[in-house]
DNA sequence: CCCTGATTCGC
DNA sequence: GCGAATCAGG
């Protein structure tokens, strides 16, 4: 698979979102999530929100095969750039509103059954209610594709907010949220595949 | 061990 | 330019 420009859009887009270059290259297809991270570097935008690690100094790592490269020349380039991480001009957006990271929470995710019904393992529940003791009480505005979206309370009262724990990779809750909004599928028989 | 992004370097 | 291999961290 080539770098489309469609495909090339479709991972800036995704990327501005906040997914992850696995989630990315799986959606985009044909692609490993080295060649996302790749091309994201090569496009020239790296830096989002915080991630994995946040504080990453550019250390200049000496690998183990390190290649007697003759560079370091000591003549004073204007565009050497062994400097610390600074503004990269790679974003000139003309359009001073707009954040350029909003926090988008699509509706992708199915929405999580209201704990009330179904037959949920003792266990699962008591963990919820446990985890929800410690839960961060975040609001709605405050969600994000990390924070667990299970909402705890009466969305008509002030007793309502979400959980906000961190969310398990790729899922909308945290452990033990999707421990009671996953497992309703097949409690007994019925074994796929 | 699962995941994440970052970097290097042969192609 | 590309991306696998590798690194480094959660």
């Amino acid at each position: 698979m080539s770098w489309t420009d469609e495909r090339v859009e479709l991972l800036k887009k995704m990327w501005g979102e906040g997914q992850s270059a696995s989630q990315i290259a799986k959606e985009l297809g044909g692609v490993t999530r080295n060649a996302v991270i790749g091309k994201v570097h090569r496009l020239g935008l790296s830096n989002r929100a915080g991630s994995t690690a946040p504080a990453k100094p550019a250390a200049a790592k000496a690998k183990a095969t390190a290649k007697p490269k003759v560079e370091a020349a000591p003549a004073p380039k204007p565009k050497a750039k062994p400097a610390p991480k600074a503004a990269e001009p790679a974003a000139p957006a003309p359009k001073p509103s707009l954040p350029a990271r909003r926090a988008i929470i699509p509706a992708g995710q199915p929405l999580p059954p209201q704990p009330s019904a179904n037959e949920i393992p003792a266990e699962a529940l008591a963990k919820v209610s446990e985890v929800e003791k410690k839960a961060k009480k975040i609001s709605v505005m405050e969600l994000t594709e990390k924070t667990c979206k299970w909402p705890i309370g009466d969305p008509a009262t002030d007793d309502f907010w979400f959980c906000g724990l961190p969310s398990k990779q790729g899922k909308p809750y945290c452990e033990a949220h999707v421990g009671v909004a996953f497992q309703p599928m097949s409690s007994r028989r019925d074994r796929r595949r």
